[in-house]
DNA sequence: ATTATTTCTGTAACCGTTTTCTGAAAAACA
DNA sequence: TGTTTTTCAGAAAACGGTTACAGAAATAAT
């Protein structure tokens, strides 16, 4: 019984093309040619070969491939989390390319932490990814640029690229493909739709420091609200970060905190969009009758919520940069930045202002 | 500029152990030791070497190493797609877990092809994963069970796991870690809710012949019928796959048809009760005043809409998966099989009816 | 029947590590 | 100082494939 146990433990080594060679009765190199199709066999050899293969349930060994030469291809994404369905989306894009291009997609989650996220890439290149896709928001201080710099030149230097995928670049010494949205244009729009309705107390929800993509969204709020001529008030600004409950937090705590003194909300996502409208029905506030909203991202909540948001091309910016990582990795030059664009989908959250 | 370009196609090579060995006017035997800490080495020696490594960007080739003897560990997940929450859940679980047993994730899906995951099987044996994880539905034929079952004996020979994840087993043959859902039990509980707030007719959105969880649901669903005594209605159960716009479209077809002939709705999952809900509001019916709903799975959508549902752990099913695959690579013995709860999470989508 | 081709298969070097075995130098002891 | 023990570092053999090179067998040409 102890013996059976420690039997299993140990794992029976698995067959190996030896083994298939020596049942076919042929040499290595034989059962390798016909294995990757590299060179015609005769028939009768081959059938003798795949028999051998069949029986002895034989598959190759992937690291023993790719350190004879045949390199094996794969595309490593780095994400906070799987869960968010923004990131989610993102991965489905980068696995799909991946898939069509024929790489296997290696995964890897930090938390939102800038250290992992920098062991995961060393991780990565120890894997010899092909690319290693950075995905959503860091804080980045100033050790994590020189850290990450020091990455990108390497991962480059060994014809390996490092994409940053929904973040800004790092500079010109980082060499990085760059796949970035333009927050700031889809909040300019979002936000000039609730202008256009004739709101102007608009409450910016999920504002902070450090992360860019909300950096670029409340740009685009301010500079909407600056072409309209509307004083910039800093109390309409909630800070909090991009989750449900959070948007819950912020609403609740406004509403209790007094006098309701906007008409419209502007989230900058639509997680926050949903706790927030939870918040606004709790205390028989409804969207769009009582306060108009408008929200970022256009990931499923907003469908149940019937809510006018910012569609981001989520899948897209995935392939986008499985694409441009490889393409570039043949092509060689200066790494491509690009900056997808967005659009605002127009539901039925927002209603024009009756004063 | 040619040249430049072929230059970067090719791919400068990456440093080698014997690089550092030289850089450093030590043995490759020497660096190693230093680099995998299996053997304490002189003071003087270690910086020497450490600062080759620095000065070349040196990391180890994990292939190489893979195939020296410390293997590469890492756990595959195979699934539909990364988009469906649910998945999106499990996989998160599983990622975690295979992080904190020191582990790397690969993902594969497969846009639910079973040949495409049998290949991905296939593929990730080849990468010498240690648990190959199978998520979510398919339908088995024949044909599959016993391909998949060779896969599976293939897995177990070399100490290697497949698991089977939120789907049942392939029968006794098939040596495979089974982590179930109570789909029948979560359903029984949902429908139960309904019909003692005195709901009789209760219309079933989203069953499909061959999808095991559905059929779980389902019979869920008609067990508690029968248990109120309440008589079997086939017409109430409608046919459709689990996503938003098919709940959309199940209920609007059902309300064009003509009268309103049920009280409240059992939908198989969140999304499909998303659709729905905006298929009664767009025809002037809100919940729960005018229809009771249930859904099942406890996703994010279901916060949004305040909907009561069965909560399946998503997460905890992936980390289970990677327990149990790694421990029972371990032990040896029968490949276990757990069946994990649910319960239902009772939000404000249901009314008593008041007749 | 020879010779010249063509077609197929075997031998052996190599990919970049880890690790066992062994030897040299340094430290501890007498 | 000579001997024994301990530390540290090198040489070389795996690991499991691919592939350049060369040789044998089979076919075609003379």
């Amino acid at each position: 019984m102890a013996r059976r146990a420690s039997e299993a433990a140990e794992g029976r080594r698995r067959s190996t093309i030896r083994e298939v060679a020596d049942r076919a009765g042929v040499s290595v190199a034989t059962v390798s040619r016909i294995l990757t199709g590299s060179y015609p066999a005769a028939p009768s050899t081959r059938a003798r070969v795949m028999r051998a293969v069949k029986e002895l349930d034989y598959v190759a060994n992937a690291h023993a491939r790719a350190l004879a030469g045949t390199p094996n291809k794969s595309v490593a994404i780095v994400l906070n989390s799987v869960i968010s369905p923004h990131y989610a989306h993102v991965a489905q894009g980068v696995e799909a390319q991946a898939a069509a291009e024929g790489r296997l997609c290696l995964i890897g989650t930090t938390g939102g932490d800038p250290e992992r996220e920098l062991a995961m890439v060393k991780f990565m290149r120890e894997q010899h990814a092909e690319a290693v896709i950075l995905v959503g928001n860091v804080v980045a201080d100033e050790s994590y640029r020189e850290r990450m710099g020091r990455y990108a030149r390497a991962l480059a230097a060994i014809g390996s690229r490092l994409v940053l995928c929904g973040r800004p670049s790092l500079g010109p010494d980082v060499p990085a493909v760059v796949v970035e949205y333009d927050h700031a244009g889809g909040a300019f729009a979002a936000t000039s739709h609730l202008l256009s309705a004739g709101h102007r107390r608009i409450l910016c929800l999920g504002y902070r420091a450090g992360y860019t993509t909300v950096e670029g969204r409340l740009a685009g709020y301010r500079r909407a609200l600056a072409a309209h001529r509307v004083p910039h008030d800093p109390s309409l600004e909630v800070e909090g970060t991009m989750e449900w409950h959070e948007g819950y937090r912020m609403m609740t705590e406004r509403l209790a905190a007094g006098a309701r003194d906007f008409t419209a909300v502007f989230a900058v996502n639509d997680l926050i969009a949903g706790g927030a409208y939870r918040a606004l029905a709790e205390h028989g506030l409804r969207v769009p009758h009582d306060v108009s909203m408008v929200g970022f991202d256009d990931l499923p909540p907003s469908l149940d919520l019937n809510l006018t948001t910012v569609h981001l091309p989520h899948e897209e910016v995935g392939r986008t940069a499985v694409r441009l990582a490889l393409e570039h990795e043949a092509r060689g030059g200066a790494p491509p930045h690009v900056t997808l664009g967005t659009h605002l989908v127009v539901r039925d959250s927002v209603r024009p202002l009756v004063s």
